[in-house]
DNA sequence: CCCGGCGTTCAAATTAAATTGAACCCAATA
DNA sequence: TATTGGGTTCAATTTAATTTGAACGCCGGG
């Protein structure tokens, strides 16, 4: 009695673990979707990104909705950014920043409970 | 000239700040969220979860698909249990994990490149 | 009852991420 | 060009997450 039937049973009509290593995606793919959800797993950076679904800001109103200091605040909008979640463009002496096509799509998701 | 016309037209038509502070969603569902993405950020994590979305599976089964360490296994297992992102239940000498609802809606989105 | 397989738990060590404050860069303005 | 405001960067510290291996608990079969 190696495995439960349950599981066995199943498993053969997937190909055994080699077939149900073939239906699952590669690293390449895996990585990236963890890279993403690592950028989205801080409370704050999920705040500036709501902030920024609204509309784009530049970093004294992030700062001034978030409420830390200016070398944190810097951090974590780096954060996002090398996640491709946002962008920012100069604009004289400010900076905006909006959300990406990617950034937008990711505050398109909500997780509701007993969901 | 406080900051960018860019900025303050469009922060006026949401009332200002205080406005904007508004519409952002409050912590618990902040927290939330975050908790379910740092859960999904690692890519064993996420390869457990694919693996389990195709179908449920015994604790010796991952750990074939995956090549870890029991306890390490164990370990990430918890993480997504502790989730709500999958649960096991007791077959004998087994325990079978499945995904919930939520551990399936998450499976559910994907994060295509230049998107 | 004892033993082996299945899986978890625990504490210690390692590694990764976030925080802090000072220094810095750049653009605008006087 | 000196100065100020807006943001970033850097190194040092702190904190959090992960890894590791040994010990443990549970269930089922001799």
């Amino acid at each position: 009695m190696p495995i439960p039937q349950e599981v066995s049973d199943s498993l053969e009509a997937v190909g055994g673990v080699p077939g149900l290593l073939g239906r699952l995606p590669g690293p390449a793919e895996v990585e990236r979707a963890s890279r993403i959800h690592h950028a989205l797993s801080e409370p704050l950076r999920l705040r500036i990104l709501h902030a920024l679904a609204v509309q784009p800001l530049c970093v004294c109103v992030i700062q001034e909705i978030v409420g830390i200091a200016d070398s944190k605040l810097s951090y974590h909008l780096n954060q996002l950014k090398k996640a491709g979640l946002i962008e920012g463009e100069q604009q004289g002496s400010w900076i905006i920043y909006h959300l990406t096509p990617l950034g937008e799509r990711c505050m398109g998701v909500r997780y509701p409970p007993r969901g």
